[in-house]
DNA sequence: TAGATTGTTAATCGATTAACAATC
DNA sequence: TAGATTGTTAATCGATTAACAATC
């Protein structure tokens, strides 16, 4: 059911959202919505959704609309949240520990399968059933474990580094929390950056005396 | 030297990265740059930069491209990094207490003057010289003190509502770490999200079996 | 000066929106 | 059936890239 040409990065950031709405309408008891319905609760227009949906198939009925279940179902699929993925940390910090902790990788298909530290004083404790190991047992871990994703929670200075430990190691994908800039060469790995910093920057541009004209997301 | 139009928000959220990597090159000594030179270094083209920048005014020279540390200062005043913004810390749990002690408000222009929380058991803790209040004494707050900014790191359940508070209180931007879509209904609050959710799924899109074919950012 | 590089205008490309026949 | 709403094609809009005269 799920086809794929090469989609725009456009279409895929929304794909989330999509998700994260349907996963509340589907809280809230809806059985089923238009795009239109849909269009409107998330502030965008039922003809862009229609058009993003049509990347990967097929999903509603003319006159009924969508079946919230299904279409949160498939979207699911289209992201690959079945496909059972594992991710190991990096940085068992403040920020890495807040992750271990409230971050619920089970909902987004991701098992956290390890933590590592530098720091001989965090090694060997647990959170959340996640237990912290010496980031000098990353190199074998990686080769005796399947692992998706490697989440990096650490200072910049090391952040390079430790990405170029996650590639030999065969990961597919990073999540980059350190605000450094990570050079992965051709290796094809997938870098995903949260930079809290750029996230802030862009605020402050909107809340001041200069940007005022621009509102709303 | 700043003007500013109605500038789409492609370019606004392209200006915190082109201030983090002028920040590195000013770090490593680069005195000068051309166009081209920061576009191969970034992977976009010298013609978008120089378009980018702009909207903003002139900042080059013909022949010799831009000064490092002129350009990262005229961002920085774009951004309203010298506007001595202020924010409060809604929710001293475990992402909340990381951004505390990790992040660096400071070097973003902001400074965090107070964190709020619900839990007795946290009320009165100190962290890098940030005391937690009771979320009761919010309104109080921000009644007395000019804010800015109210970071969210709480459950979901409670966001809307702290959201509301903070409108009240007169803040002119949230900074949501929620899963929650807030509603700020006319207020003209300006909310910048950061989906942890939504950036895992995105990666879990490309490295998952369908998504292979796109690579790259 | 000659070469390099800007700021800006024009051309291209891609993404969003509108329209509508198909059909549940 | 009639009304509603899809999936898709065409039209519009906006963003990116290319080109180039101006000039340091």
């Amino acid at each position: 059911m799920v086809k794929k040409g090469k989609v725009s990065s456009a279409v895929i950031r929304r794909l989330p959202r999509y998700y994260r709405t349907l996963e509340a309408l589907h809280r809230d008891g809806a059985v089923r919505i238009s795009s239109s319905a849909l269009g409107k609760r998330m502030g965008i227009t039922a003809s862009q959704i229609r058009q993003d949906l049509s990347c990967f198939g097929e999903f509603g009925q003319q006159g009924y609309g969508y079946n919230v279940a299904d279409l949160r179902r498939e979207i699911s699929e289209i992201l690959g949240m079945d496909q059972d993925h594992s991710a190991v940390l990096i940085g068992a910090g403040n920020l890495g520990k807040a992750l271990i902790r409230n971050f619920s990788f089970g909902k987004n298909g991701f098992a956290l399968s390890a933590a590592f530290d530098a720091d001989p004083a965090a090694i060997g404790r647990e959170f959340n059933g996640v237990t912290v190991r010496a980031v000098d047992e990353l190199d074998e871990y990686l080769r005796s474990h399947k692992v998706n994703v490697g989440v990096l929670t650490l200072p910049r200075s090391a952040a390079q580094d430790m990405a170029e430990h996650l590639i030999a190691g065969g990961v597919q994908g990073i999540w980059n929390f350190t605000n450094a800039e990570l050079d992965v060469g051709d290796s094809g790995v997938f870098v995903e950056n949260v930079h809290f910093s750029d996230s802030l920057l862009t605020l402050s541009y909107y809340i001041s005396d200069a940007g005022q004209k621009a509102e709303g997301e």
